[in-house]
DNA sequence: CGGCACGCTGGAAACGATTACATGATCGGA
DNA sequence: TCCGATCATGTAATCGTTTCCAGCGTGCCG
């Protein structure tokens, strides 16, 4: 491999100046400089990143560790931090936690060992020690969608309480009386503030939730289904099913199709987190969507921000409901404050 | 942070005999070994593995460059790539091209200079000299799904043809006789490949393909929804179309929806790529199913060959047809080879 | 004309690990 | 008893950069 040394026998320099004009830090004469930019471009000369690194203590490079890469939710994050990043001149690596806790642990850790400048993560575990430990730490961390309650790194989500709100005022307008949530670990935030939400919105119209009526699952599909087929073995099953998110939701319509039942004819569905795929599966379903984009841009440059320096800012941006047609045929009068109709 | 140097002191012993000691490599005594162990241990000890790299010119590091994280195909060939190097003791830097060149160079270089141990690519654009530079080079190389004609670094990826040959006897099976094509990218192996299997199937049963029903998409769905419009839009539509990837298929979906058809009774839809949402469209979609997985698993161990010095191996797969419901009713009798129903 | 400031350059010291080589101790066999 | 082999350990070189510091020339000002 061509190091700087190389350059700076070619170019009749020493390194310090070949370093110097490549960076283009401090004073270079211009024909010092044209040297170097020519012998670096006629050998190819490629900086080693892994020894700037040490010798510079900054690897230019972000972790960001998301809960479950298959949620399509989180690729859309997971494309929007990487982008946002790289228009600010950093990498990003991501470690991908499948909802487990120790796998989230183990990429924690790794990145730290890497020597990032910055961790961006969501946590499969709103407890685990190893992330709480590396918010404590110098390393500069950010939270993005969920959080772990104690830390004081900032955080930047989205509000879903209006939504579900509105939500459930649309389910209550079509006739549903008798509704049903499919909750997210209670490890996590969002699996906890999604069903408090959800509780105290029904309590709003005087409806109550039954312990039968709250299913927890664990933001992956299969859980959607097992949930839906308790609710579906009830004496008096639910009339509408919330899955918090949106994978839950494909488990919720597998479970309701195996039965042969069909949406929102005999159970209605919504879902957290709106996808490309939701206009599409019959019938359509109605969900609640995030401004998942912009949660990654924000991200990413409080994360920035507090790799340079700047103080800790938070953020909460607001989601908001998209109806559809999987709760129902939607009343044709003025929709719920709020939502969108498609 | 605490360095080697720290645990070194704590210990009571030379930095030398602190590395051995947790490397176990060569020859430490037992007292040493424990006392180490528990001075890193009390010290929260964890190696610069930027230092460590420096020095041994490994990274334990692989790269990945995919086309498009947001395709659910190359997500779940991202996870399985992940979970085999980390059974392996790698980590993986994902690169997302956006199915745009100059993306895919920018992460081919970046994964470079960041001195990967190896590189598994999917080209975004089979000529791209900077990737095929870095096939050439020293570092190994594994093309994964698309390659790069001219480069004799090993392929793992899936064959499509049989599989496609079924589709077209399927659809011809329902008495669909002009079929349509939304092929990728030229420039890509899996776009040339895929519109050749289907013209060589047409062939077999008689049909042509004339140019009017080969529409060239981008693998992303607007162009899938483009190329969809205009078969719609010609005079003698054809009946059926076939996406050569899920994201084109759901923009065909998108157009056909707009244009107030139904699937499959105005116009029968297929794809290559099987992915968990198309069970639940309206309808469910016929599609062509690779095993992704395992793609990801055995590209992840022809790397790692290639890095501890083992001779290159390709591998093909066989993809298989999954036939549902966009193609029209199934005929009762027996499937056309090697199909699955669902 | 002397001195100072400034611009450019090169030598060499970091960064934190691994590892080649040297050293000292211990032990067995001649 | 002495020598060589073996084992555990330490010293120092090394990886490829960046950057501190010193030196040297040049130009400007007093």
């Amino acid at each position: 491999m061509v190091g700087i040394k190389d350059v700076a026998r070619a170019a009749g320099l020493s390194v310090a100046t070949v370093s110097r004009a490549l960076n283009g830090q401090s004073a270079v004469s211009d024909g010092a400089r044209a040297k170097v930019l020519s012998a670096a471009e006629a050998l190819g000369y490629r900086p080693n990143v892994v020894a700037r690194s040490l010798r510079t203590d900054r690897t230019r490079t972000i972790g960001l560790v998301i809960s479950d890469v298959l949620n399509p939710y989180f690729t859309e994050l997971a494309r929007s931090v990487e982008e946002e990043a790289r228009a600010l001149g950093y990498s990003v690596i991501i470690g991908n936690a499948d909802e487990r806790a120790e796998l989230e642990d183990h990429h924690v850790r790794s990145l730290m060992e890497r020597r990032i400048d910055g961790l961006l993560v969501s946590p499969a575990d709103g407890r685990s020690p190893t992330t709480l430990d590396a918010a404590s730490g110098t390393t500069p961390v950010v939270f993005v969608d969920r959080w772990i309650p104690g830390s004081d790194a900032p955080v930047v989500r989205s509000d879903g309480r209006g939504a579900i709100r509105d939500l459930v005022a649309h389910l209550y307008g079509l006739g549903h009386r008798r509704l049903a949530i499919i909750t997210g670990p209670a490890a996590t935030t969002t699996g906890r503030e999604r069903v408090e939400a959800f509780r105290a919105a029904l309590s709003e119209f005087g409806l109550s939730l039954p312990d039968s009526h709250v299913g927890t699952g664990d933001f992956q599909a299969e859980s959607g289904r097992l949930a839906t087929e308790a609710f579906l073995d009830l004496p008096e099953r639910p009339d509408a099913v919330f899955a918090t998110d949106n994978l839950m939701a494909l488990g919720a319509l597998d479970a309701i199709r195996d039965r042969g039942l069909r949406v929102p004819g005999d159970i209605a569905l919504a879902a957290f987190d709106d996808i490309p795929w939701f206009p599409h599966t019959a019938p359509p379903i109605t969900a609640i969507a995030q401004p998942t984009a912009e949660l990654g841009r924000v991200a990413v440059r409080a994360l920035a921000g507090l790799i340079a320096g700047e103080p800790a800012t938070s953020t909460v941006l607001p989601a908001h409901l998209v109806v559809r047609r999987s709760c129902g045929e939607p009343e044709p009068s003025a929709p719920t404050g709020g939502a969108t109709r498609e």
